[in-house]
RNA sequence: GCAGAGGUAGCCAAGGUGGUCACGGCGGAGGUCUGAAAAACCCCAGAUGUCAGUUCGACUCUGACCCUCUGCA
């Protein structure tokens, strides 16, 4: 049995070309990007999805509901064992790769749960103050990590979080394992023989990609992008939403709301598209599996 | 043409009183990532309009020149 998986950075077609293998494959696709998954988010998140091949997974949650990698996880795995029971290629395309890397692989604290109390504890203490908490707890643990997590409140209070857990805390050492090896999702689905093709779309150079950005910016601009984000406002959702907290969204609100002006936003919108690519392939590229398709 | 203001990195911008070649933001390069990921975070590079003068020493003082803006015309 066979799945592919199409992930990428932004803008390179990955929906396009999902949707080719869905036909040479009697495929059906399950959206990965974490942005599609929200309802009412349509324009910016470009969700213009081909007709003719069967989509999953989006327009699952409101934008005011949490949604994370292991929700995505565990939504997945049921529905592409019941596509491959139905005879179907599962197809997963979407840019996420932390959704994907969750699901594709092992995560040892997948079953530490968010602990909702404690993160609205932790919320607005400043870092040092986060770091002082963790180390209070294990001050191991927290020389392994790199300068860039050890100033990131969110990652800090996942840490506290996890630390703070009856699993971990009957542990002896607090310390991760190397993780991303190999894909461990057929043994989750228990599938002997299941082959994974994971591909990686990417643009071989930064002109083409910022030309493809600008035009697709421009594009949404004329599809209505700026009412959709009206009508949201409108609708009471602000952009401290978890489905807001989007490329688009967080940088039209600010022209809405006086802040800035269209131009600025405009501006900034392609800024973050641009960079959110570049981060999109840092992540990516130290994954063994993926196999680079340059366009 | 006169008066006033000003020229600091690709852009915006701080720098009372001359002395480790200069705050910060945006943008750029590179990176981090085990339940927020289109998130959050780390990190690197880069500048004093031009020419002369004063001085031990000028981004900071003086002069000329070249530009820009505002007011008067």
């Amino acid at each position: 049995m066979k799945i592919f998986v199409v992930t990428g950075q932004t803008a390179t077609g990955k929906t396009a070309y999902a949707a080719k293998l869905a036909k040479h494959y009697n495929g059906e696709l399950l959206n990965a990007d974490s942005r599609q998954v929200y309802k009412e988010l349509n324009i910016i998140t470009g969700k213009d999805f081909p007709s003719g091949v069967k989509i999953h997974l989006y327009d699952i949650v409101d934008p005011v509901e949490y949604f994370s990698s292991f929700d995505y996880a565990q939504k997945a795995l049921p529905l592409i064992e019941q596509l491959l029971k139905r005879g179907k290629t599962p197809i997963i395309v979407g840019g996420s790769y932390l959704y994907l890397k969750h699901l594709l692989y092992d995560i040892e604290t997948e079953n530490i749960p968010p602990d909702w109390k404690l993160r609205k504890d932790l919320e607005n203490k400043a870092v040092p103050e986060l770091q002082r908490i963790l180390n209070d707890i294990a001050p191991r643990f927290i020389n392994e990590l790199n300068n860039s997590e050890r100033n990131n409140p969110q990652r800090l209070i996942r840490k506290i979080e996890i630390l703070k857990s009856d699993i971990m805390s009957s542990r002896r050492s607090p310390v991760f394992h190397d993780l991303r090896s190999s894909m461990t999702l057929s043994e989750k689905l228990n599938i002997k023989n299941l082959q994974i093709e994971f591909i990686g779309l990417r643009f071989n150079d930064k002109e083409s990609l910022k030309a493809k950005i600008i035009a697709r910016v421009e594009d949404r601009l004329k599809k209505g992008a700026i009412d959709e984000v009206k009508k949201l406002l409108v609708a009471g959702y602000t952009e401290n939403d978890p489905g807001l907290k989007t490329i688009g969204y967080q940088q039209l609100i600010k022209y809405l709301k006086g802040e800035w002006t269209k131009e600025q936003a405009i501006e900034q919108w392609i800024y973050k598209e641009l960079q959110y690519s570049k981060r999109q392939y840092t992540f990516m590229k130290k994954d063994p599996n993926l196999v680079w398709k340059t366009i």
